[in-house]
DNA sequence: ACCTGGCCATGACACCTGTCACGGCCCCGA
DNA sequence: TCGGGGCCGTGACAGGTGTCATGGCCAGGT
């Protein structure tokens, strides 16, 4: 009997998820959590032995979540289910410690499979996911061009990004630069696109 | 026994909320397509009498797809079920001919009832989003501001928008500008992200 | 000691954007 | 018949944006 936690900030695609698992009978969903950071505690307690989590959830990242449960609980094997296949992500799960990676578009029967072969030490990934995360590469921005490109994400005005950053104007300007000229974008708004695509934000 | 019709464009989802409700004794899971274009066919094949409906599929929004199944299967009930609880979204579906409107959000054991309801007639929206629904009132944008607003969603320059709109830049600007005014935006991008989360795009 | 590269900043320039005033064309309701 | 309002366009202006050159600071590697 495999032991699992989900972990998904969507009440109805937790639940639904728990029912198709409990189908098989070598597995049993033991705790569910609707935030990240209300994962290690139920983990403790329900000694889960493998975690599904989901990327973008309130309170932690689900990959800021591996990274923790590797530190604290590296007995846990920890599974990211995702919506989203952006290359940088997947490079990002692994190196924090995640032993599987795989999108909600993935047939739900093998779901089961990608649990079982976590469970038992293999490290589960998309094969097409994984040939894309090659394909694009490690981000080329620096954490500075990173961090304004998110603060432009939602189209704010360069004076907003620059207060929000403790920054001057022509500094944001500047790495607003850089970046466009790194994506190959035309504008800031394309270049955080893009680099939110690929997971690089 | 109530046959029901799944459309969600993520396999992972829809296999859990099939094995989700299949654990229903009078519930039956009778169909299940990944795209907005397949169910009309899938329902008149599989004689679904509810079909559960997520909004954002390739093919056909859900909300066109409650437009047509009440024009050609005028028995089959549309059930939306979608992540996003925008304000417009509601009423949308409800103009649209759907019977019920449910958010991701909600527990995973209320979707069969609401389900239920929905098979013997009655209709079910979630109470905080019909509240917010009236609250956000209907939208302001003419077409045309609401078209313009949706190639400018991704952060597209001026000259980029008015070849896809046909239109003379100074026009776009024109549109774009009174967007930004009804939303009370201070940008094109901000006007862009406030309507979208209205669901008036 | 030197050079490279990230980071911050300034100033200047061309260009894009948001706003406003104006005019014209339609359709619909009073 | 006469507005009113949506729609399309022009022109002009102030301010925001993207690019470039330049300079200083600091950490790391040769």
């Amino acid at each position: 009997m495999i032991r699992l936690l989900l972990a998904d900030d969507q009440a109805l695609v937790r639940g639904a998820l728990a029912a198709l698992l409990d189908l098989e009978t070598d597995l049993e969903v033991v705790a569910q959590v609707g935030r990240g950071d209300e994962v290690l505690d139920a983990a403790r307690q329900s000694g889960a032995e493998v975690c599904l989590l989901d990327i973008e959830m309130p309170g932690l990242t689900g990959l800021e979540v591996a990274e923790r449960l590797r530190a604290e609980l590296p007995a846990v094997r920890s599974l990211i289910v995702t919506t989203f296949g952006r290359p940088g992500y997947v490079r990002r799960a692994l190196d924090a410690g995640a032993a599987g990676f795989v999108v909600k578009d993935t047939p739900a029967r093998e779901l089961a499979d990608a649990v079982r072969r976590v469970h038992a030490g293999l490290r589960v990934v998309d094969p097409t996911l994984a040939a894309e995360s090659l394909m694009a590469g490690p981000s080329p921005l620096t954490a500075r061009e990173a961090e304004i490109l998110r603060l432009a994400l939602d189209g704010s005005p360069v004076a907003t990004i620059a207060r929000a950053a403790h920054l001057s104007q022509g500094t944001v300007r500047n790495h607003l630069s850089a970046a466009i000229g790194k994506t190959g974008a035309a504008t800031r708004a394309e270049a955080a696109r893009i680099a939110h695509a690929r997971g690089w934000l």
